[in-house]
DNA sequence: CACGGTTACGATTATCGTAAGCATT
DNA sequence: AATGCTTACGATAATCGTAACCGTG
């Protein structure tokens, strides 16, 4: 068995081993027992029990001095590699000793992470300067498989509800606003009534906008046509409304810069009547849940102020 | 300093690393219990002390299964090379644990070894056939000093009295007897008497027979001159005897071929009156000394026997 | 007698198991 | 209700230190 082998080293502790490395670095237990921080009968307590867990005399006790035998040589060259073994460990430990486990994997959906990885990443650097951040953007779906499985630690996304094996928190709520061409008439006045939504043709949103089959609020309120579709990102929203004057609901904080030289215009609706909520999510069974809860809130708290 | 580094992890036990690996591998705490022996109980308390010791939570605990976190999966490696590295000094270990640390170092004089060493490898393997042996042959100081410095474990030398250190045991009585040429008329008639070697001008002996300033017993009883030398090697009287035609003492056992095709001839003196006395030297501190004391006891008991 | 490691024995601490607890499905 | 890990707490065992004890120079 794979366990077999070394059962009988198992009452073997690191700091065992260290006695004996230092019993031969010292050149005798009572230099070594004073450098260990341990009494000359508990060192050699320790030796005899480790030599009897060998089944090997590491050490030869002479009248004057201790040398360890042939035997004993070449265990004290596994002992050796073992506690170079045994600091590797520990220094990997340190890294990752830290709040996440020293690394905070976050994924984001296409939508938000323009808009919103900055000030998440910056507010990761002031939370826990020494974190290493790694990012991820994709749909949510995908990253919602991906934390469940362990391998991203929080997801922000737009998906009001989620696994039931995630806790969460929103972030933040962002309105929507009106996409059109420059020459667009719905361009020309400023903020527009949520009542002419209801008489415009509008682009299908994106399921990063509303991940799963629920309607967004206010969107009937609104009287919106809601054309349903998967994957009609932003970027295909604004060829569409450059090319064949469509207008289009999309997130202001998303596309808050998309003017496109001057040829789109961003038309806020009065009141933000249709919107989507962010989210951040997290495995309630993860260590870091509790940590991961106060970091969302502190998003949340920043992302409300100015 | 050198051992600040890993201080921290001394209180792990290589059964604690093997709890936690077993729990990686089994994928929970139970079957991982199950197959360490241990209650459930009791590997939780281990692992989470491996968790509180390196700061790392290894394992995310779900609600029906258990996994690793990220940094735990990097921990999990340095856990399984730390128990690779306890496996291989497991198997060091066990070549190791025999009788004499699985290898007897044993040095021996020149003049002794062609006819003893075969003899004593025989021994050596009735008595420990999965023993290792490492044969050196040498002079008698330098023997001495490598069994003081640890170098071997056992040396068969001719001195009859050596380093306080060491412990010893007669293994065998040598006789000398006289090697002459074959022209020598003392190479006639047989043995001769002890009183007929007063008058020869003998070679001296060799250091090997008689290392120190002892004088052979026997020797002054017998009248001869004796001339001191040191490093006289056989081979070198043999060479004198048969071309300048001296006569010179031999031990017998060590020349007992030592006819060179006729040209020359060992003659027995009566009585043995002149020879040597082989000993087995160790370290009183070996671990190995009561061993080596008994081992030496089986060579003296098989010399004596024929 | 000084020195260095070992042994005896009592005290402290760690480890472990039973059983109850808590969260999830 | 069943599962799976954790916590409480008492029992057992390992560790450690003081002091007495050899064996050696």
């Amino acid at each position: 068995m794979r366990e077999e082998i070394s059962n009988r080293l198992a009452s073997l502790s690191i700091r065992d081993l260290m006695l004996v490395a230092a019993v031969d670095r010292c050149g005798g237990f009572r230099p070594a027992a004073e450098e260990m921080g341990i009494s000359v009968s508990g060192l050699s307590h320790q030796v005899r029990k480790v030599e009897a867990v060998l089944g090997v005399t590491i050490f030869e006790r002479g009248a004057r001095n201790v040398m360890p035998t042939e035997a004993g040589r070449e265990m004290l060259r596994h002992v050796a590699g073992f506690l170079r073994h045994a600091a590797d460990m520990g220094h990997a430990a340190d890294r990752r000793a830290g709040p996440f486990g020293g690394r905070l994997r976050v994924g984001v959906i296409s939508t938000v992470g323009p808009f919103l990885m900055p000030h998440v990443v910056s507010l990761a650097r002031d939370w826990h300067p020494r974190l290493e951040l790694a990012l991820m953007e994709g749909k949510h779906e995908g990253l919602s498989r991906r934390l469940r499985d362990g391998e991203i630690d929080l997801v922000i996304t737009a998906c009001p509800h989620a696994d039931e094996a995630f806790d969460r928190a929103e972030l933040l709520s962002e309105p929507f606003c009106l996409l059109a061409r420059a020459d667009n008439p719905l361009a020309a006045g400023g903020p527009i009534e949520p009542e002419r939504l209801a008489g415009l043709d509008l682009l299908p949103l994106s399921e990063d906008d509303f991940p799963t089959e629920t309607a967004p609020q206010g969107a009937h309120r609104a009287g919106m046509r809601i054309f349903r579709s998967h994957g009609l990102s932003i970027e295909t929203r604004v060829r569409l409304v450059s090319t064949h004057g469509y207008a289009c609901l999309v997130p202001a904080f998303t596309c808050g810069e998309l003017t496109a030289g001057g040829k789109l215009a961003l038309v806020e609706i009065l009141n933000r009547p249709v919107g989507r909520q962010i989210f951040g999510l997290w495995r309630r069974s993860s260590p870091y849940a509790a940590e991961l809860g106060r970091f969302a809130a502190a998003v949340s708290v920043f992302m409300r102020a100015p």
